[in-house]
DNA sequence: TATTGTTATACTCTATAACTATA
DNA sequence: TATAGTTATAGAGTATAACAATA
């Protein structure tokens, strides 16, 4: 049988307004790239992305972020708590509240999160740079905020 | 202090020159829609993306699909295996080399991927089309190829 | 001896459920 | 009693290491 053309769509770049095609294209390159980052990452990107949104943040609690990441409370504070254990973020009681805890950056967590950014997207970084022309890399940029859009969409 | 500003380049669209910050900005979107895609989904993301592999190419190896997914062979070999276990692919051994199994899909798993694809994808179907104009979604779709390329590098 | 595949084990990521402490 | 957080447990996804079977 040729089961390759029944399924071309999703190898190819698929007409933009077939949504459904288009999704699974998406879904096929957005699992294929979260292994590839995941399998280079020096840090479990988890705790990189929660680092991040901290340093963009400001001082949040365990909940806050956990919202902001579309997780349960419960999975961000196992993160936190790896991210304290390595000295990365501090919790402090919430004066005001005793049930809250603020999560910030420590000196170190600031100081450290350039360098492991930087050495966690370096195969991408450099991906970008040797496999796509700069108008290329431009047509990525233009994308990523709508790709941002959809995960943070309502549905 | 305002760490905002310090990474304010991860937040909105990044100039395409500066590759090391597109890099984080993909990171941060791909890994929000694959926990997005995670859970909407009704098959494990990894049997539908291996389901998926087998009606492109045809009868392959478990290692031979492990390659292509840039996996170790004997993940590869779990996620078949629970196929196996769901009727949806059978293995056979290639009689001309008695090491190998031919991993292929069954009637069901023939007749069943385009249904769960549609399923697991919904979400981000309709995501795409409310969220999404029609230029918009033009626009993601000339960048997917790029993100495959990204996902398939050598580095 | 080299190659293919299997089994055993462990670690990461996330979730649900049950419990504790504070308001 | 409502809310914030913690602890316990489970399951999915992937990896490494050790083993078995075939070439």
């Amino acid at each position: 049988m040729d089961a390759a053309s029944a399924h071309a769509t999703t190898q190819s770049s698929p007409p933009a307004s077939d949504s459904a095609a288009l999704a699974s294209a998406l879904r096929q390159a957005v699992h294929s790239l979260t292994r590839r980052f995941r399998g280079n990452a020096i840090l479990p990107i988890p705790q990189l992305q929660a680092l991040g949104l901290i340093a963009r943040l400001g001082p949040r609690t365990t909940s806050q972020l956990a919202a902001h990441e579309r997780m349960r409370p419960q999975s961000m504070a196992q993160t936190v708590g790896q991210l304290e254990a390595a000295g990365l973020v501090e919790r402090r009681p919430d004066p005001a509240d005793g049930r809250q805890q603020l999560v910030s950056l420590t000196a170190q967590g600031d100081a450290s999160l350039a360098e492991f950014r930087r050495a966690a997207d370096a195969w991408a970084a450099d991906a970008l740079t040797t496999q796509l022309s700069a108008a290329e890399r431009a047509q990525l940029a233009a994308a990523v905020p709508l790709l941002l859009r959809l995960a943070d969409g309502e549905r």
